[in-house]
Parts: C-alpha cells; sequence; structure tokens
DNA sequence: GCACATTTGTAATTTTATTACAATAAACTT
DNA sequence: AAGTTTATTGTAATAAAATTACAAATGTGC
C-alpha cells in the first residue's frame, strides 16, 4: 500500500504529537519530501524524535527512507484507477479523474480483448470488397471515425448514422462486404435489425459491441471491450474511447497486411492535405 | 522528464568515473535508492565526492535528493512508453503498441493540459446561448462526439463538417455563442477563417488545438493538448483520443456547474433511449 | 493521589553528505 | 615532445542530518 494512504488509515494508531506530524505532510506532502526532519519538525511544532517514530511507525527504517516511499507515492499515486467525479470536484480534481479513468478503462480493455478475434477482423476487412461502418448515437462518432481511417486505405468505404440509409445499405450488401456494427451496449433494436439484414445478405457482420448481447448474436464476428464505465454521468465515456482504439488497431492492423509498398499510398493521402493548410515555418514546400 | 531517462540520454557527457556510477545506477536502481553516497561510491569504486557530482550534473541538489528522484522514477516504472508499431509486429504486438501509445498519451497530456483554460472554459460554455462545434477531416467525429455530449444538456447545439455550413452558422454567429474549433494541427486554413470569422461577430471561440498555431491565434480560449504523435502511420490516432477525453472533461465541468438538479435531465435523456433498446433480462421495466 | 505506562523532548552520538583543496590525468600549445 | 593549461578525481576536513539514549512530562487506572 502507498504509504500516503498508509498514513490516511493509520490515523487513529497516532497519538497527539504523530497527528500533527500527519497533517503537515498531507497538507504540503511535495514540500516534506525536500524537507530535513528538523523542518518538518519545526513545521509540526514537534521535536525531531517524534517525526522519527512517526516514520517508523509507518513501517519505513527512518524518515530518509520515509522520504523515498512518500516520493513514490506522488510520483503515480495510485496510478490508473477508475475513479469517479463526484458533486464537489474542482477542475483539477474531475480532469484527473477523466484522465485516470479513461487511461483505466484502456487498461482494462487491453487485458480483455481477443487478439485471435482482431486477427480475423483485419483477414476479413482486408478481403472485403466494401465496408460499411453503422453506429447510432455516440457510436455515430466511432463509425465517422472509422470511415475517415478506412477512406484512406482506397477501399470502397461507407458510413451511415441514418436508419434508413443503414437499413438500405444493409440490404443492397453481398458476399464478400464487411459490415461494421458499433454499439456499446449492444442492445440497439435497429443496429441489430441491420446486423440480421446485413448477414442474411451474406455480408460479413463484425460487432464492436458487448459480448453477450443481442447485437452480438447477430454478428458473423464479435469485438468485445469490456469496459467499466462510469454510470453516474449517464454519458458513455470511457467505452467511446476504448471502442476508437480498436479501430484504431484495426486500421494498423491492415495498413501491415497491405506491406510497406502500400503505406507509400497512405503518405500521398497525407500530403494531398498540404493545400488547405498553413505551412510550418521549419517545414518548407 | 524521468532521471532514469536522463542518465541513459546524457551518457555521452558523463566522465569516465561518471560513468561507471551511471552503469552501476542503471544496472541495480532498485538498491541504490536504499543506498548511502559511501555504499554506491564502493559499488562504482569511485570516491563519493563523483557520486555527489554525478548527481548535481543531473540537475538535482546532491545525492538524497538524486535519490528522491530516482524513486519517483521508478514508482512510474514508465509502464506507457509510446512503442512505435513496426513492419514485422504480429497482432498481439500491435494491439499492445497502441494501447500503451494511447495512454502514454493520455498521460502527456494530462499533464499538459492547463487547469485554469479549461475551468475558464466550462465557465464561457455554461453561459453560452448557443454552442457550435467545428471540425474538418479526422476531427469532425470528435465535433459530433461533442454535439452528442453537449446536446443532452438541452442547450442549442450545433456541429457541422461542412466548410460551407460552418461558414454561414460563423456568420450568423453573435455575442454570447460559444463556437468551439477543433483541429489538432491547427493549420487547417478553413477553420481558421471559421474562427476568425465567429470572432468578428462577436462569439467566443474556443479552439481544441495546438498552441501556438494558427488557429490558435484567431481563438478566444486555446486549450491545447501536447500529444505525441506516431507519424508512422500517417493517420491522427492518439491526439484524437486526447481531444475526445477533453471534450469529455468539458462535458461533465459543465454537469458539475449546473449542480444536481440538472443531472437529473441526464438521466431522463438516458431512460429516454429505453423504448429504442433490448431489455436487458436482469434489468426489468 | 500515587504507581505505572505512554508520550514527548533534550542533548549526545553517529551516520551521512558536502566542501575545500590537492593530486593526478588528459588535452592543447608551441 | 616538453611545458602549460584544463578537466577529472580523490583525500581529508567540515558541516548537516538523522538517530539514539535517556530524562521529563503527561496521562491512566486503581
Amino acid at each position: 500500500m502507498n504509504v500516503l494512504e498508509k498514513i490516511v488509515n493509520s490515523v487513529t494508531n497516532f497519538s497527539k504529537s504523530e497527528r500533527k506530524v500527519a497533517e503537515v505532510i498531507l497538507a504540503n506532502p511535495q514540500t516534506t519530501i525536500h524537507s530535513s526532519i528538523a523542518a518538518l519538525a519545526k513545521m509540526a511544532d514537534v521535536s525531531e524524535p517524534t517525526v522519527n517514530r512517526f516514520c517508523r511507525r509507518l513501517d519505513t527504517k527512518g524518515f530518509p527512507d520515509f522520504k523515498l516511499h512518500l516520493a513514490q507515492s506522488l510520483a503515480n499515486g495510485t496510478p490508473y484507477v477508475n475513479r469517479h467525479v463526484e458533486e464537489e470536484d474542482g477542475p483539477e480534481a474531475y480532469t484527473a479523474k477523466i484522465f485516470e479513468s479513461t487511461m483505466a478503462a484502456l487498461d482494462s480493455a487491453r487485458h480483455n480483448v481477443d487478439i485471435n478475434t482482431i486477427n480475423r477482423a483485419v483477414d476479413v476487412l482486408t478481403q472485403a470488397k466494401k465496408i460499411s461502418f453503422f453506429g447510432l448515437g455516440a457510436s455515430a462518432s466511432v463509425a465517422h471515425d472509422a470511415q475517415n481511417k478506412f477512406f484512406r486505405f482506397n477501399v470502397p468505404v461507407v458510413c451511415f448514422d441514418d436508419i434508413v440509409m443503414q437499413r438500405m445499405s444493409a440490404i443492397n450488401s453481398a458476399e464478400g462486404d464487411v459490415v461494421v456494427c458499433i454499439s456499446h451496449t449492444g442492445r440497439t433494436k435497429n443496429l441489430c435489425d441491420i446486423a440480421s439484414i446485413a448477414r442474411e445478405n451474406d455480408a460479413t457482420v463484425i460487432g464492436v459491441t458487448a459480448y453477450d448481447s443481442p447485437l452480438a448474436r447477430e454478428c458473423t464476428l464479435v469485438l468485445s471491450l469490456d469496459v467499466p464505465e462510469d454510470t453516474d454521468m449517464y454519458m458513455p465515456m470511457a467505452s467511446r474511447v476504448a471502442q476508437l482504439v480498436l479501430i484504431d488497431i484495426l486500421a494498423t492492423g491492415f495498413t501491415l497486411r497491405r506491406g510497406s509498398k502500400f503505406r507509400e499510398n497512405l503518405k500521398k493521402v497525407k500530403d494531398s492535405l498540404r493545400g488547405s493548410r498553413f505551412e510550418k515555418k521549419d517545414n518548407p514546400a
């Protein structure tokens, strides 16, 4: 356990003077690691040996060792845990929490995702005659993003966030076409229909969705991303970031499969943007 | 920069004896933080002052301070470094690399982002009569996502990924309106125009873009995210994830500012989706 | 209110780090 | 290549910091 947490947890075991020391340390931990035992003792208005005893009570070898542990706690604190945003949080607090819980979500997704399925999805995508990305609501922007990526590969790509268009597109799909359905919950009725229609027309359907959901059952291949979502906010946040990263992975797999010759192509696409941009001073031509 | 990396990087600037010290430290960093200067000097077979000079060369105040920095580096363990995808990478490799570099990007963004500006942006957004999100290319999907979030707040929100629509919308903006322009590079000419037009019409312009870019100069408020992008892939990946997280943060700040009463509203929006979804077995009604 | 235990502080000691300076080694000049 | 300069390293003295031993003070139970 982290020293800082340890201090908080064992406050009850401390004596009066030790508590004074704890308070000073918790109030300015960053200062503490750069202070001598004498300075800290003075700040807490106790004697030096009291500080030393305080350190020992926390199972450290002494004051310098304690500072080491404290420094480590401060370096990363609780690395990437899913901390929920609370009513009273100020900007620093909620910013940190959202970054951290997003990272925690990615970390979790990384361990849960099935590499094998990813590989098969890449297989299917590289051989596709046409690729369609469908999503609704929050997942629509993920579908758009996917389109923006795969479009660069010079493959026919479509993306619809309109049920009617999706439906028409699905009905027109044929063998060799790949339909990617994106939905965090996997319970959106309309999207399940789309998946079902596409399959009936012999398209391969990849679901970026929850394993064991109605949508998953309609798909040929399911890419599941078990992400713990903070439902307090009533908005999909971390889950959608994980979906995007998954798209990045599929796109990367795609380019790698196609080989280096193909990557020249990507460079061309990127270079084509130059005309629409202001040049960087240090990057003429 | 992390002390360990610093040692590796500045190895060329070291003298012979200092290099001996560096080797010993790199070989057993964990031991180092629990050693005295005398012990370390002996291990490296140099004198104590040499060790001290070594520490100073690394911009630390002395040996104890150096140990503190080293402890922090070790705590971090630099778990999420930006590892580049390579030609020969298999699915496990590139999947892991993309997850990790995305997380590294978020970690970096977290430390670079200016909380103060975030707070001011939230201020401005909560007071907006109308909010517009504009992005082009890869940033368009970020804009869509933002729309999807802010739309739930029952505030007038628009989002265009079409230059003509953006232009018309910008020209019609007025005091009290907030325009959010999203662009990783900040060099997209058309978007700079939009920002400029919006400002001329007294709208507040928030730029989610690179600090010190043409777009940034047109904005009232700049939210910069200094993310190291893997340009080998010729696609914006990590940077766009960071932008999304930033949107999440702004949306969260918005809801917190509005208070708990307002959050009831969000729940209603979410509940409204129920009809379009298959119910969960364990969640009837 | 006294004996005992716990907590806290003072002062001495020890450990640890730093400084000042001298010796050595390397580089450069003529 | 010898002499001069500069950089590097080490020795010994000094200073700083932390720890220990012990004594005073405070609190607790009977």
